[in-house]
RNA sequence: CGGGGUGUAGCGCAGUUUGGUAGCGCGCUUGCUUCGGGAGCAAGAGGCCGGGAGUUCAAGUCUCCCCACUCCGACCA
């Protein structure tokens, strides 16, 4: 078994001090460094190649149906952020503006985007006239700004990279479908890549984006009984289209307002997988996402035939794993620790008694588990471990999931079962009525994440009002 | 945006009460010895004390104003 003792003694217990521990992990990791501006974040290498590794994966995805990557500008006139009434409510207290131009005094101030609807609906209006036209299904990977009072990093920062994906479609039917398969593709990724159980859901109307007909999210519990929206997916219906005057002629000859929806995740996806898997150790990755999926370090590395071996076995796994020699001249002791911090999921110790008897050993992050395996078949002994590390942290995530999952019936019984066991999921009955949703708020804390998929019937009348209920919301405190 | 806390070497901190030559540990550099869970010895390098104004013969230390980080709320991916 495993030593459990903590060896990183620069880590903050996250048992302790969460935050702190959530924050250590961030710089000592060396996944971000602060600049001289409030809430805007230098992404270290280490730290980019995470989110290398979920943009490839998602990128795939999303040209593999069909969608196409563009890149709209980064400055919207003022003018045309105002032209769809809510989206410019929602969005207007957190813009950043361009007010001039080196010295001269821009005629209109331009926003630095916080996201695009209004640049794609203006040039969809340019481009969108036949149904023959329809549908396009846009991407952009890009940087957005929005001014946020408080800050940290992945979790919110003021400038952050995200994917927007915006689509438009000739029917509400075809819309209402991409909202809903690109709400699946989040889960999956999430579920399947990232180890990260998430809760499918709609957002309630006091929660959905600002101009959408409908709002789905994704919401993952974290490690402390946090919730975090992982992923969103919109439904705008016409509502844009009219705004913004983007029509089309149909196979009958008529014009018709085409349908629209966007989606997107962002950085914070890293500050997920952090307080999703991370323990006092450091960072834990999931395997696919991880720059590093194995890490070789050689033991008396100065002796004859060890660096070459290690090299030897780091070319023959790479045609399957990203693999690191780490040949540095720190300890062996040094180097465990080391990318146990930057959780790297397989580490690879060869030393010359291992040599000697055609053996490595293999340690696996999550659990620290040692195996002795031998030098024949190796890949498939590492393959093995990474699976082991999929498998272990999807339980441990889903195992914490389950135990901050709480069904209540009654206010008093929200705010027991807190006090009692801590932050986590609230499942329970509403009504609909806005008051009760923000009095459940005010009252016990937890606030509405979204109303999932999946309903059970818990009582039939709404925790707050006592009223006839209408569906289970899933209720928590959120990041 | 409201309420607290913190800014001194790359990191963690002492020094501020009572103004008087800027320190400690880790890390870093060089050399030698080490190497199976953050190695040892020796010699070095590294600072306009977050920024700007004041007060003073003299400011890391006192006063005022900014800025950043951080925690707790409200708002938000």
């Amino acid at each position: 078994m495993a030593d459990q003792k903590k060896m990183v003694e620069d880590i903050t217990s996250m048992e302790v001090d969460f935050a702190k521990w959530y924050t250590d992990i961030c710089k000592k990791a060396e996944l971000v460094e602060y600049t001289s501006v409030k809430g805007c974040m230098v992404i270290r290498p280490y730290g980019y190649a995470i989110w290398e590794n979920i943009q490839r994966i998602l990128d795939a995805k999303f040209k593999e149906l069909g969608h196409e990557n563009v890149c709209m500008p980064m400055f919207i006139p003022e003018s045309l952020l105002q032209k769809e009434k809510d989206h410019v409510e929602g969005f207007a207290p957190e813009v950043a503006w361009v007010t001039h131009g080196g010295a001269e005094k821009l005629e209109e101030r331009l926003c630095v985007r916080p996201t695009s609807e209004t640049l794609f609906c203006e040039h969809y209006a340019n481009i969108v006239h036949s149904h023959r036209d329809l549908p396009k299904l846009y991407n952009q990977w890009v940087s957005v700004v929005r001014w946020e009072k408080t800050t940290r990093p992945f979790l919110r920062s003021r400038e952050f990279l995200w994917q927007e994906g915006h689509t438009i479609h000739a029917t509400a039917e075809e819309a209402v479908a991409e909202t809903e398969q690109m709400l699946n593709v989040y889960a999956d990724f999430c579920e399947q890549h990232l180890q990260m159980p998430v809760v499918k859901g709609q957002k309630t109307e006091s929660d959905k984006f600002a101009g959408a007909v409908s709002t789905y999210a994704i919401e993952a519990l974290m490690h402390d009984g946090k919730a975090l929206q992982a992923g969103t997916s919109h439904y705008f219906g016409d509502g844009f289209a009219k705004a913004f005057d983007i029509q089309y002629q149909s196979k009958e000859n008529k014009l018709e307002y085409p349908h629209q929806t966007s989606w997107g995740v962002t950085t914070r996806l890293i500050g997920a997988i952090i307080m999703t898997h991370g323990d006092d150790n450091g960072l834990v990755l999931p395997p696919d996402v991880a720059p590093i999926q194995v890490v070789i370090i050689p033991v008396a590395q100065h002796k004859e035939g060890v660096l070459e071996k290690a090299y030897a076995l780091r070319d023959q796994l790479s045609a399957s794993f990203r693999v690191k020699v780490d040949d540095s001249d720190q300890s062996p002791g040094w180097k465990y620790s080391e990318y146990e911090m930057k959780g790297v999921p397989v580490r690879l110790e060869i030393g010359p008694r291992d040599i000697e008897a055609n053996q490595c050993v293999l340690v696996t992050r999550h659990n620290r588990e040692k195996t002795v395996v031998s030098l024949d078949n190796l890949a498939d002994s590492v393959a093995e471990k990474i699976s082991e590390v999929k498998q272990g942290i999807w339980e441990k995530a889903l195992e914490n999931r389950t135990r901050r999952t709480y069904k209540c019936t009654t206010m008093d019984e929200i705010k027991s079962v807190l006090a009692e066991k801590g932050d986590g999921f609230v499942h329970a009955m509403w009504c609909g009525d806005e008051a009760c949703e923000d009095k459940v708020k005010e009252e016990t804390g937890v606030g509405s994440r979204c109303i999932p998929f999946e309903q059970e019937q818990i009582s039939d009348k709404c925790v707050c009002c006592g009223k006839p209920a209408k569906c289970m919301v899933l209720w928590g405190n959120a990041y």
